[in-house]
RNA sequence: CGGGGUGUAGCGCAGUUGGAAGCGCGCUGCGUUUGGGACGCAGAGGUCGGCGGUUCAAGUCCGCCCACCCCGACCA
């Protein structure tokens, strides 16, 4: 399965990328264009992010349910700019039971009109509010150009959809939410992003505005990895979402949505991978230690594979796995198991029973640098602090990557060259105009405006009006 | 949808002027192996992407179609 050397990401990282996920058992193509098979290890890995998310959906109060796949073509067309934005990708069902139906049905893009329509039935007072949803679902958007996590034309992900009393309410909750995310991307995946607004042409097809959460590559293009929508009244408008106030004044609700999806995966691949394949995050991994029995003859198998059971039985609170297949070498399962990702190998041969020690390995320092001779005693203790460590050098290497790939871009050659080698970070004065100019000269485009601004003023990259805006600008995927 | 590329065993590929479908890896069995991608022997596995044409004869030449991948326009 990975007999092969993998394509190094400076020799071509798309195909890098590709291999990697096909080497790691992560997905396989599907026979339909555009499909893709999430295979047990890949899905392994998306079964830790739910966790994580869902986790922190139900601290915030959030419960989950399940609407359905099909949404009646009519609540595609009740929003205006909703409908344009999604009417090119709409994947459309005709027939049904042998006979064409009478409305066209649409496989969900994303749920906003259905659940605005459930919304409308179950919110009559502000005693209902707020309605904190979040389903696990999995959409259709009818790409032109796939590629494997990061556009497909089927892709799971979450999205949770909010109504509150409050234009302050929500706001609050699309804010928060795009923090949850942040706080997932950066300390379970050890991802750095960079939290902001979208720009009036980057945002969703139906929002207000959108927050978003971007993250860099490994070879420097931005990836959009989660996104959090304040949807203002538009939707509570076009599908009759209202509740009486105190005041007995009929009100229209104010409304959210936000979603992660299995991209992410895609993000973990790119952000943390290297020439020898995947590395994992020891949060998300869906093996944290993989352990490698050695031995030359029958009587040092028995003995290693005991001293192993010793070794899972100390590792109990871990994801362990045990890698006793008999018909490969040591050297074979070191290369197969760092194809996968797995943050530390533990090896057990003749010489470790004997002196009651283990060598393990981590993932992320490659060699004899990070191996290491460790005594049997301080196993567990070893582990856990490893496996921390790692989560810390991988945020801090990713964070570093990133850092030095982003440049403050005074005038607009300075822009162009910056996002041949990384991100630009200019004042831009949020026009339109501007804004398409940069992405047709260079195919950058606006990534986020982002909070933290420096409230200085300056003059706009590309047409030198004066501005306190600034802005990241890179190619994306 | 525009440009480029590829379709031959599960994967990667070779296949000469048209003349009996091959190689490597993987897979199955047996044996020897195992501290950084082991080895020997014996096997299994094919509608050469599809349809049509030329020819005594097509993986090979011609036409049409299809699929997938890569690069663009669009997007999580």
């Amino acid at each position: 399965m990975t007999n092969e050397k993998l394509t190094t990401r400076d020799e071509n990282f798309s195909d890098w990328y590709n291999e990697i996920i096909q080497k790691a058992e992560m997905a396989d193509y599907a026979p339909v264009r555009g499909c893709m098979v999430i295979k047990p290890y890949g899905w392994a890995l998306w079964e830790n992010i739910q966790k994580a998310l869902d986790k922190r959906f139900k601290e915030t109060g959030h419960q989950n349910a399940a609407f359905p796949l099909f949404i009646p073509m009519s609540f595609l067309e009740k929003e205006k700019e909703h409908v344009e934005g999604f009417s090119p990708e709409l994947a459309v069902v005709t027939h049904g039971g042998g006979q064409e139906l009478e409305e066209p049905l649409v496989v969900r893009p994303t749920s906003e009109t259905i659940i605005g329509h459930m919304y409308s039935k179950w919110i009559k007072s502000y005693r209902d509010l707020p309605v904190l949803i979040n389903q696990w679902a999995n959409v259709v958007r009818w790409e032109m150009r796939t590629r494997l996590f990061l556009r497909t034309l089927e892709f799971y992900w979450q999205e949770g959809h909010t109504a509150h009393a409050t234009a302050s309410e929500a706001e609050e909750e699309t804010l928060r939410m795009l923090h949850v995310y942040e706080d997932f991307a950066v300390n379970e995946a050890a991802i750095p992003v960079i939290c902001g607004m979208k720009s009036e042409t980057e945002k969703f097809a139906g929002a207000l505005h959108s927050y978003t959460i971007e993250a860099m590559m490994g070879d420097t293009k931005a990836l959009q990895s989660g996104t959090s929508h304040n949807l203002g009244q538009n939707f509570a408008k076009a599908f009759d979402i209202q509740y009486l106030d105190e005041k007995n004044q009929l009100q229209y609700c104010w409304t959210t949505s936000w979603g992660l999806s299995t991209r992410f995966i895609g993000a973990i691949i790119m952000t943390h991978g290297d020439d020898q394949g995947l590395v994992l995050p020891p949060r998300l991994a869906p093996i944290q230690v993989v352990i490698v029995p050695i031995f030359h003859n029958v009587e040092e198998r028995e003995a290693v594979l005991q001293y192993t059971q010793k070794v899972l039985t100390a590792l109990a609170d871990f994801r362990v796995k045990l890698d006793d297949r008999f018909e490969q070498t040591p050297g074979f399962k070191f290369n197969d198991w760092e194809m996968r990702g797995v943050p530390l190998r533990i090896e057990v041969g003749p010489r470790d029973v004997a002196n009651d020690k283990l060598v393990i390995a981590r993932r992320d320092v490659p060699g004899k640098e990070g191996k290491e001779i460790i005594e049997f005693g301080t196993l567990t203790q070893k582990v856990s602090a490893l496996l921390v460590d790692i989560q810390q050098s991988l945020l801090k290497k990713a964070t570093a990557f990133r850092d030095s790939h982003i440049f403050e871009a005074q005038t607009y050659e300075d822009l162009q060259q910056s996002v041949e080698k990384g991100w630009a970070f200019s004042y831009w004065c949020e026009s339109k105009e501007c804004e398409a100019k940069i992405k047709e000269d260079t195919k950058a485009t606006t990534r986020c405006i982002p909070f933290d601004q420096d409230q200085k003023s300056g003059s706009c990259v590309v047409c030198g009006k004066e501005t306190s805006t600034k802005a990241y600008f890179a190619k994306a995927y």
